[in-house]
DNA sequence: CGCATTCACTTAACATGTTAAGTATCTCCG
DNA sequence: CGGAGATACTTAACATGTTAAGTGAATGCG
């Protein structure tokens, strides 16, 4: 008995809430959140063909590109939060794709690093993945990748320091 | 900002790797993911103390906009996997937040709808959730972030039917 | 009518997101 | 020197993401 309406785009407006918002399709959240969808769709599955998951792609990069580095370093260049992290650590080191060995000067540290393996599994994957990356580069444009690019870092430039305590000074 | 102590063992030039790739932080995924975790994080406190969690508010304000949908649906407009939406609502059902009822036409098709109390959480967050919204438009710029969202439209867009076999001829 | 398929979910299983605690070190100041 | 506090992680607990399998209800077709 319902049909829905296939196409987002029109007003069909059925019987307006007393709390009217925005039009949900278009909240920016929901706009990152499908563009991001939209992008990933494509690496998944050839990650996947090599065992791997998104967050541990993102972290064999992140070595590779920086060779070591502390935990909470790694955590900040993979943009993954620390118990993520640790989690997948644990993953990688026992599956020999990275290694680790704690800091002299500091105990608390831990030095990571990227092992043969990794390195040897990142170049089976990093073909695929360039290649995926330039097929999208090619559909989008690389232009409007560029422009696009910009406008993700200049959004999150003018969020920044709004969350939490944030400036003030009458903090401790 | 990037201070990390550089290891003095090998002293100068990170050594770069066989596998260049682009740089890490610049690639597409990364900066959808940190520009909307810049968003996100402006709402997150909110939507908690309100007890609901980012999910969840995307459920009560889609079936807000079209008043009842079957599930699959919910999950379409909500950008929610299958499962991810089961559990969700099993919770928001036994919170009495919305209501079930199985259609008679097809009992394998539930409809789920709001509830009088879920209308009354909504009307109790939005206030908020809108002005978090406004002071971000304000920050960003209302012409440049509806830029953003056309060009956002647009990816999505360029990579629809990328991803799995698709092609042969035409779909539906 | 009978039954293989398809459909609309739901469960299951594993990985990560997110916040709060816990643990071992390290620092600093009295 | 010692203990309070800060650091760098790690665990824990709960919610969601993601894929695969399961369940019950419609459909299509011989």
């Amino acid at each position: 008995m319902t049909k829905r309406p296939a196409d987002p785009a029109n007003g069909s407006a059925p019987a307006a809430r007393q709390v009217p918002m925005r039009d949900f399709s278009r909240s920016l959240p929901m706009s990152l959140l499908r563009a991001r969808e939209a992008v990933m769709r494509q690496f998944r599955p050839s990650l996947r063909e090599h065992g791997l998951t998104e967050q541990q792609w993102r972290i064999l990069r992140a070595l590779a590109a920086i060779e070591a580095a502390e935990v909470t370093e790694l955590a900040r260049t993979a943009f993954l939060l620390g118990p993520s992290l640790s989690r997948i650590l644990r993953d990688l080191e026992g599956r020999n794709l990275i290694e680790r060995k704690t800091a002299k000067a500091d105990q608390r540290r831990s030095m990571v690093s990227i092992s043969k393996e990794g390195v040897k599994l990142m170049a089976s994957v990093a073909p695929t993945s360039e290649a995926i990356y330039a097929e999208i580069t090619r559909r989008f444009g690389a232009r409007k990748l560029a422009e696009l690019q910009d406008m993700l870092g200049e959004l999150e430039q003018s969020l920044a320091g709004l969350g939490a305590s944030e400036e003030a000074s009458a903090e401790e």
